[in-house]
Parts: C-alpha cells; structure tokens; sequence
DNA sequence: TTAATTCCTTATCTTTTGTTAAGGAGCTGA
DNA sequence: TCAGCTCCTTAACAAAAGATAAGGAATTAA
C-alpha cells in the first residue's frame, strides 16, 4: 500500500530502503467519505495526505462562494501547504469529492527528515518547486486567457479530462473563476447544439 | 556592495564565510537601463538577479497584450524562476521600469552549491517556498476578489504603496488582470471627485 | 414507485468590463 | 520654447458576466 507513496517519491528523489523506512514509520492510514473535509479553512493543519484513491477539491471561500484551486486524484499528494509552511491557519479548505483513502503524514515529520537525511531536503525543495510551477502556470492562464479560452484550454488536457468526468460541472466554473451559470453560456457557445 | 545581498539572504538561512564566498565570487555586476529587457520571452534565462537599484516588472505577453505576475525593487531577487527550474526557454518577460544596477548570478551556480553545502539546499527549499508563498495568495486574490476589491487592496497593502507611486497606473491595471480604461473607471466608483 | 435532491440549462435583467476613439495634462528632448 | 511623447481620463457602444428564478433530467432515498 505504502508502496505507491514510496514509488511516487521517485518522480523527485532516490531513497535507500533505510531513508523511506524512516518516513514509512509515521505513516498512517485514514479513510474520509465524500464530503468530508481534510481540511477546514480557519484550522492549523500540517497534515499531508497521499490520495490512494478518490478524489478532493481544494478551494477558498469567501462571502458564501467557493473558488477552487486545484483538484486532487489518486497517487498524488494533498495537503494546505502554505498552512504547513507558515504555521497559520488555513486559509482554504480541502473536501472530498469522492470516498478517499489517504496515507497521512505530518509536516512536521517531513521538517525532522530534513535533518535526518539530506535527501529528503532535496524532496522539500523540489515539491516546493513542483507546486510553485503549478501555481506559475495556473495563475498565467487565469491572467492571459479569457474565461473561454481558460474553459477551451481545460478541455484540451488530458490530464484534466478525467475531471470533467468525475467532477461535476460547478466545481470546474469555480476553477476557471466563472459562476455555472457563466460556464453553461460559454458550453453553448462553443459547442453548438 | 555584495553585502546586500548577504544580508537579504540571511532571510533564509545563515552562511559562514566560506559559504558566502563560494557564491560571492560568482557574482557579476550589471546595469540596465530603463525599458531594457533582462528576459525575453521565449528566451532560455537562468540568470538570477539581485536589484541593488531601480525596479522592474514580470509580465507575460499574449496576442499584443501585457499581464503582470508581479513587481520587483531593490533589496529583492528578480528571475525567470520557472525557466530556471524547468530549463524551457522562458513564457514570461522582465523589463526594467527604471535604471536598475544588479547582482547577478546563474541558476547553475545555485544547484552546483546544492552539492557542496547543504545549506544552499535548505536556501532552494526556502526561496521556492517562499515563491510558492507569494503566487499562491496571488492566484487566491485572482480568484475571490473582484477588479474593484482587488484595487482596494492594493490601496491597503503598504508594501504596495511604493509601487503605486513609482509605476504607471496602466501597469497596475495590468497587474490586476483589467485594461487601463477599467481600472480608471474604478477609481472614479470608489474616490468619487 | 414516488418523492426529494442534485445538477445543468435557459431566460431575463442588471452590472461590469472590453473596445475604440478623443482629448488633455505633464514630462522630455531637440 | 515647442513639438512630440507618455499617460490618464472620459464617452459611447458592444460584449460578456453576474444575479435571480424557473424548469427539467438524472440520481438518490424513502
């Protein structure tokens, strides 16, 4: 089971058998259903899951609307990140769009590993870079495409048609920054009759 | 005059002489003028600068239109960071608003220090981090807030308060995602005469 | 099977933004 | 000094998005 997490790792560094025993240790296992928050916005959460299996939207919410972020699937890390490194509460808040079984570990635990061993200072680093590249690319496309092109885009990515698949359609409006009503216009617009 | 940097590193991390050494010799010096570009767009940059002097704005280019990521001054690190880590030729460009005298140093010479001195690894861990930071309340502000809060918000922040005065407003507006003309008609909606 | 719920679409109206163009204030350089 | 340039504002119109409400299809629960 733990064994998908380790694998996952390898997309960002090489660990010794003794080096992932140290992690694998403080692992532990959590099932939440669909609905259930991982995380509540206002809470001090360092918790970081690996989902293997189900699915998650990250979102913030003001004012009763809920703009979402990202959305997380199996064999990938979730977690309030700036949470973990700040120490702050969170700001956004992580629901389960489906029933999810997660591996969990704490920031903390990672922090420690840091000091253990050199390699997982490297992991650190380049989740930090994966999940900055994220943003990079996510806050472009919200900056130089129009709501439109943003949905078009969206549609074009393989990686990205399971979410249409699985999640429902107000999700993906709160993703592009648009309201459903607004995404429903725009499906009609570019995909007549 | 490298000491500015020294000091602007110890944000992250604390460095022995030594230390600092290995990175202080890899310095160089450079002056641009107004309106020259340290990036290009579509160009492969892992030049990392440090602005003793002057600003500068990070902007992507589509279709003749300029959006702003965001703005640098003095005492802080300007880069193409996406195209450091990835090695792709840049998507963004950086242009210098004023005459800007910099530290710079190559991407190259951090990752070599990588290996050389940990500390260097826990400052690439930081700095994403810290880049992380920064996008990650930017794309949350992007998404919940309308132009008009945005702008406000922008009135509040006094970090911002230097840019307002030494940016041309059409570069605010393109920082918040709005054409000249709409951001003008804001201020006129929310400083009535 | 039926009732309730969830989710998407559609329509109407309002608000906001984009587009284009014109004009004016202020700075800059010959 | 004066012409040119940059930058901001304003106006008029078009396009798009938000708000609200109603209706229908599909799923879920009793």
């Amino acid at each position: 089971m733990s064994d998908r997490l380790r694998k996952y790792l390898t997309h960002f560094i090489e660990l010794t058998d003794l080096e992932w025993q140290a992690l694998e240790q403080q692992l532990t296992i959590k099932t939440i259903n669909k609905k259930d928050f991982l995380v509540q916005k206002g809470q001090k959460t360092t918790q970081i899951g690996f989902l293997l299996s189900g699915s998650c939207r990250v979102f913030y919410e003001k004012d009763g609307e809920e703009w979402t972020t990202y959305f997380c699937f199996e064999n990938s890390l979730v977690a309030a990140y700036l949470s973990c490194i700040t120490g702050q509460p969170s700001t956004l808040s992580i629901q389960a769009l489906e029933d999810c079984q997660l591996l969990l570990f704490d920031y903390q635990t990672l922090t420690a590993l840091y000091q253990q061993f050199p390699v997982y200072e490297t992991f650190g680093r380049k989740l930090a870079e994966y999940l900055f590249m994220g943003l990079d690319v996510r806050l472009a496309e919200q900056l130089i495409l129009s709501p439109e092109e943003r949905y078009l885009k969206f549609l074009g990515s393989p990686a990205k048609r399971k979410i249409i698949e699985r999640i429902p359609q107000q999700y993906i409006a709160s993703y592009l920054g648009i309201t459903p009503v607004s995404l429903s216009r725009i499906r009609r617009r570019i995909i007549p009759v």
